[in-house]
DNA sequence: CTGAAAGCGCTTACAG
DNA sequence: CTGAAAGCGCTTACAG
């Protein structure tokens, strides 16, 4: 099923046939619409290759990451892909782990396979893929992991995110907020640390530590053990502190929400709708991060101009029941 | 940076230096070398869509899903991946939720970019995606997703899975084992069953109910207020029940594995391995089931003849902390 | 208003 | 042993 086969059946010439469907060049409207008949008939559907061989582009683009859990790398696959598909662009995968030869082995592909751009996104905003991407001869975006300088980088805006959660909790009427969170090496911990301490003052320390639950179980043992006044609201690093937190306030007697109050971040339903109770939590957005990023790469490639740098993409607070409140009024 | 660079570089025609790249041809080995050496130092890499128009072969294949979630298709999608780079093909990775018309779109998009093949994935065995793949112009292979009939459909031994978990119970020395469960009308749940009742017997009554933590905290509360004897295990149809079970029974005071061996079914790192104590629980080996669909559509592709048929591939038991017992001597 | 020709970057018979 | 020519499926000046 080629052109030539409708230019036959419709009786013209294979540049006429081309003109019609593409609704390019002068003819008859007789005829243009006689063409596109007769293919719809026959099921044509023009090879993208031979058209990307003429075009320059191929309708493809690359999605390369280190996040081979998936956490991330799936809500941002899905915005692209949402944003992309209806521009008749698909989106490659590629996982690469942390290994530069095999991070190489899939841009090397990539590139043959003309794609026409490259979203590069990862599982930290503070460290860069194991593999160089620039000097590329394709548009290249980042998101949700570092770009270089000179690129265009999209990022969740961590600070806004975390100020979110804690201006809610002094909102509901809390008064003595504690933070457990990640690695303090962590770029999102200290961004997010540091907006805790403009909200909540530093009346609590922030206690830094791993991503895991038993993290959260063992920094809510160590608070409790001391003495003094207890807090009576917790801002967690992630969804697994604040689930390992939960559950040890819990096997503690003390009741969420009603004696503290707790909060996520991350919005991972797995961990945060399993949660007794569910868990109200920041959600950075990273579909909508996707999205934009996706937008980008296309635009890039179409020969559009786009300011470099960074753009923090705002997070959203999603209300469940660890905190007691009501919804917020936005 | 095309062939016709690197045939004047070395001095040849632009048929010698595509011979002598590809070693095809007869050609004295100085002149293919030499056009080697120019292709290396100019950084000439071959056009893959105009390669792809005369070869009929993209070297890409798409994997279609309905499993947004990812718990399935991520390892499913490694797997392909990792199989497929080293023959130099990369993956479309196309989530089609629910939506047939999404789903077709997508279809009509990888067909017109030609792709090789094309694999289609979901989140239950028993169940068809939304969009009609028999009939098209490429190969395809389903994995663990209902096929047609004369298809190769890779799918995990729920069966074998669920007799390596309940074995383990018995060959630890259990001897009233329990059976909690998901939704009866999942083909996995009845092979599961089976399988349970096969080696366990019916002294226990098989609870279906839902593939949650909810389901696993009540299914624990209502057969601990029954009289009589109670189990010396459980087995749970997936690792979210078996978190429910496992945090409902240390609520009791009930010592896991002490008094209650339990197993989970999936290995999904983020639940089996943060529970208290972590899961042991049967691993399918997704990313397994993955590698040999990505090859056998490849066979596909390069017109290899393959048996059509249901290929069930073993689940492996992974030992951690929630059965007590040693590892198994395999 | 329509079609013949050139060309995208490559490969592959075929001729010399 | 090497190269000119045809062709993969399409698009796009250009000529008529």
């Amino acid at each position: 099923m080629t052109i030539h086969d409708v230019a036959a059946a419709a009786g013209v010439s294979i540049s006429t046939a081309s003109k019609a469907l593409n609704n390019t060049g002068r003819m008859g409207e007789e005829t243009r619409q006689r063409v596109k008949r007769v293919a719809g008939e026959i099921g044509f559907r023009p090879n993208a290759l031979a058209r990307g061989l003429l075009s320059k582009r191929s309708f493809t683009v690359g999605l390369l990451t280190n996040d081979t859990y998936g956490r991330f790398t799936l809500p941002v696959m899905a915005g692209i892909s949402e944003a992309l598909v209806d521009h008749g662009v698909s989106v490659f995968l590629c996982a690469i782990e942390d290994d530069p030869a095999l991070g190489q082995t899939h841009v090397d592909a990539m590139l043959d396979k003309q794609v026409d751009g490259i979203i590069a996104t990862g599982k930290r905003l503070d460290r860069r893929l194991p593999v160089d991407l620039s000097n590329l001869p394709v548009p290249v975006v980042y998101a949700f992991t570092e770009g270089t300088p000179d690129s265009v980088t999209f990022m969740s805006d961590d600070e806004q995110g975390a100020r979110l959660a804690v201006e809610w909790l002094v909102q509901i009427g809390r008064r003595r907020i504690a933070h457990i969170t990640g690695p303090e090496n962590f770029f999102s911990v200290r961004e997010r640390a540091n907006a805790y301490r403009d909200v909540a003052g530093s009346r609590e320390p922030v206690m830094y530590g791993v991503w895991s639950e038993v993290w959260g179980h063992e920094a809510v043992a160590r608070r409790w053990s001391e003495d003094g006044e207890k807090p009576d609201a917790i801002f967690c690093g992630n969804d697994q502190i604040a689930r390992g937190v939960v559950d040890a306030l819990r096997e503690r007697g003390i009741r969420v929400p009603e004696d503290v109050s707790v909060v996520g971040f991350d919005n991972w339903e797995i961990v945060a709708a399993q949660t007794r109770p569910p868990l109200t939590t920041v959600d950075m957005c990273l579909k909508e991060l996707g999205r934009q990023a996706g937008l980008t790469v296309l635009a890039l490639a179409e020969g559009q101009a786009v300011e470099p740098g960074l753009r923090k993409l705002p997070c959203r607070l999603v209300v469940r029941q660890s905190c007691g409140g009501e919804s917020p009024e936005d």
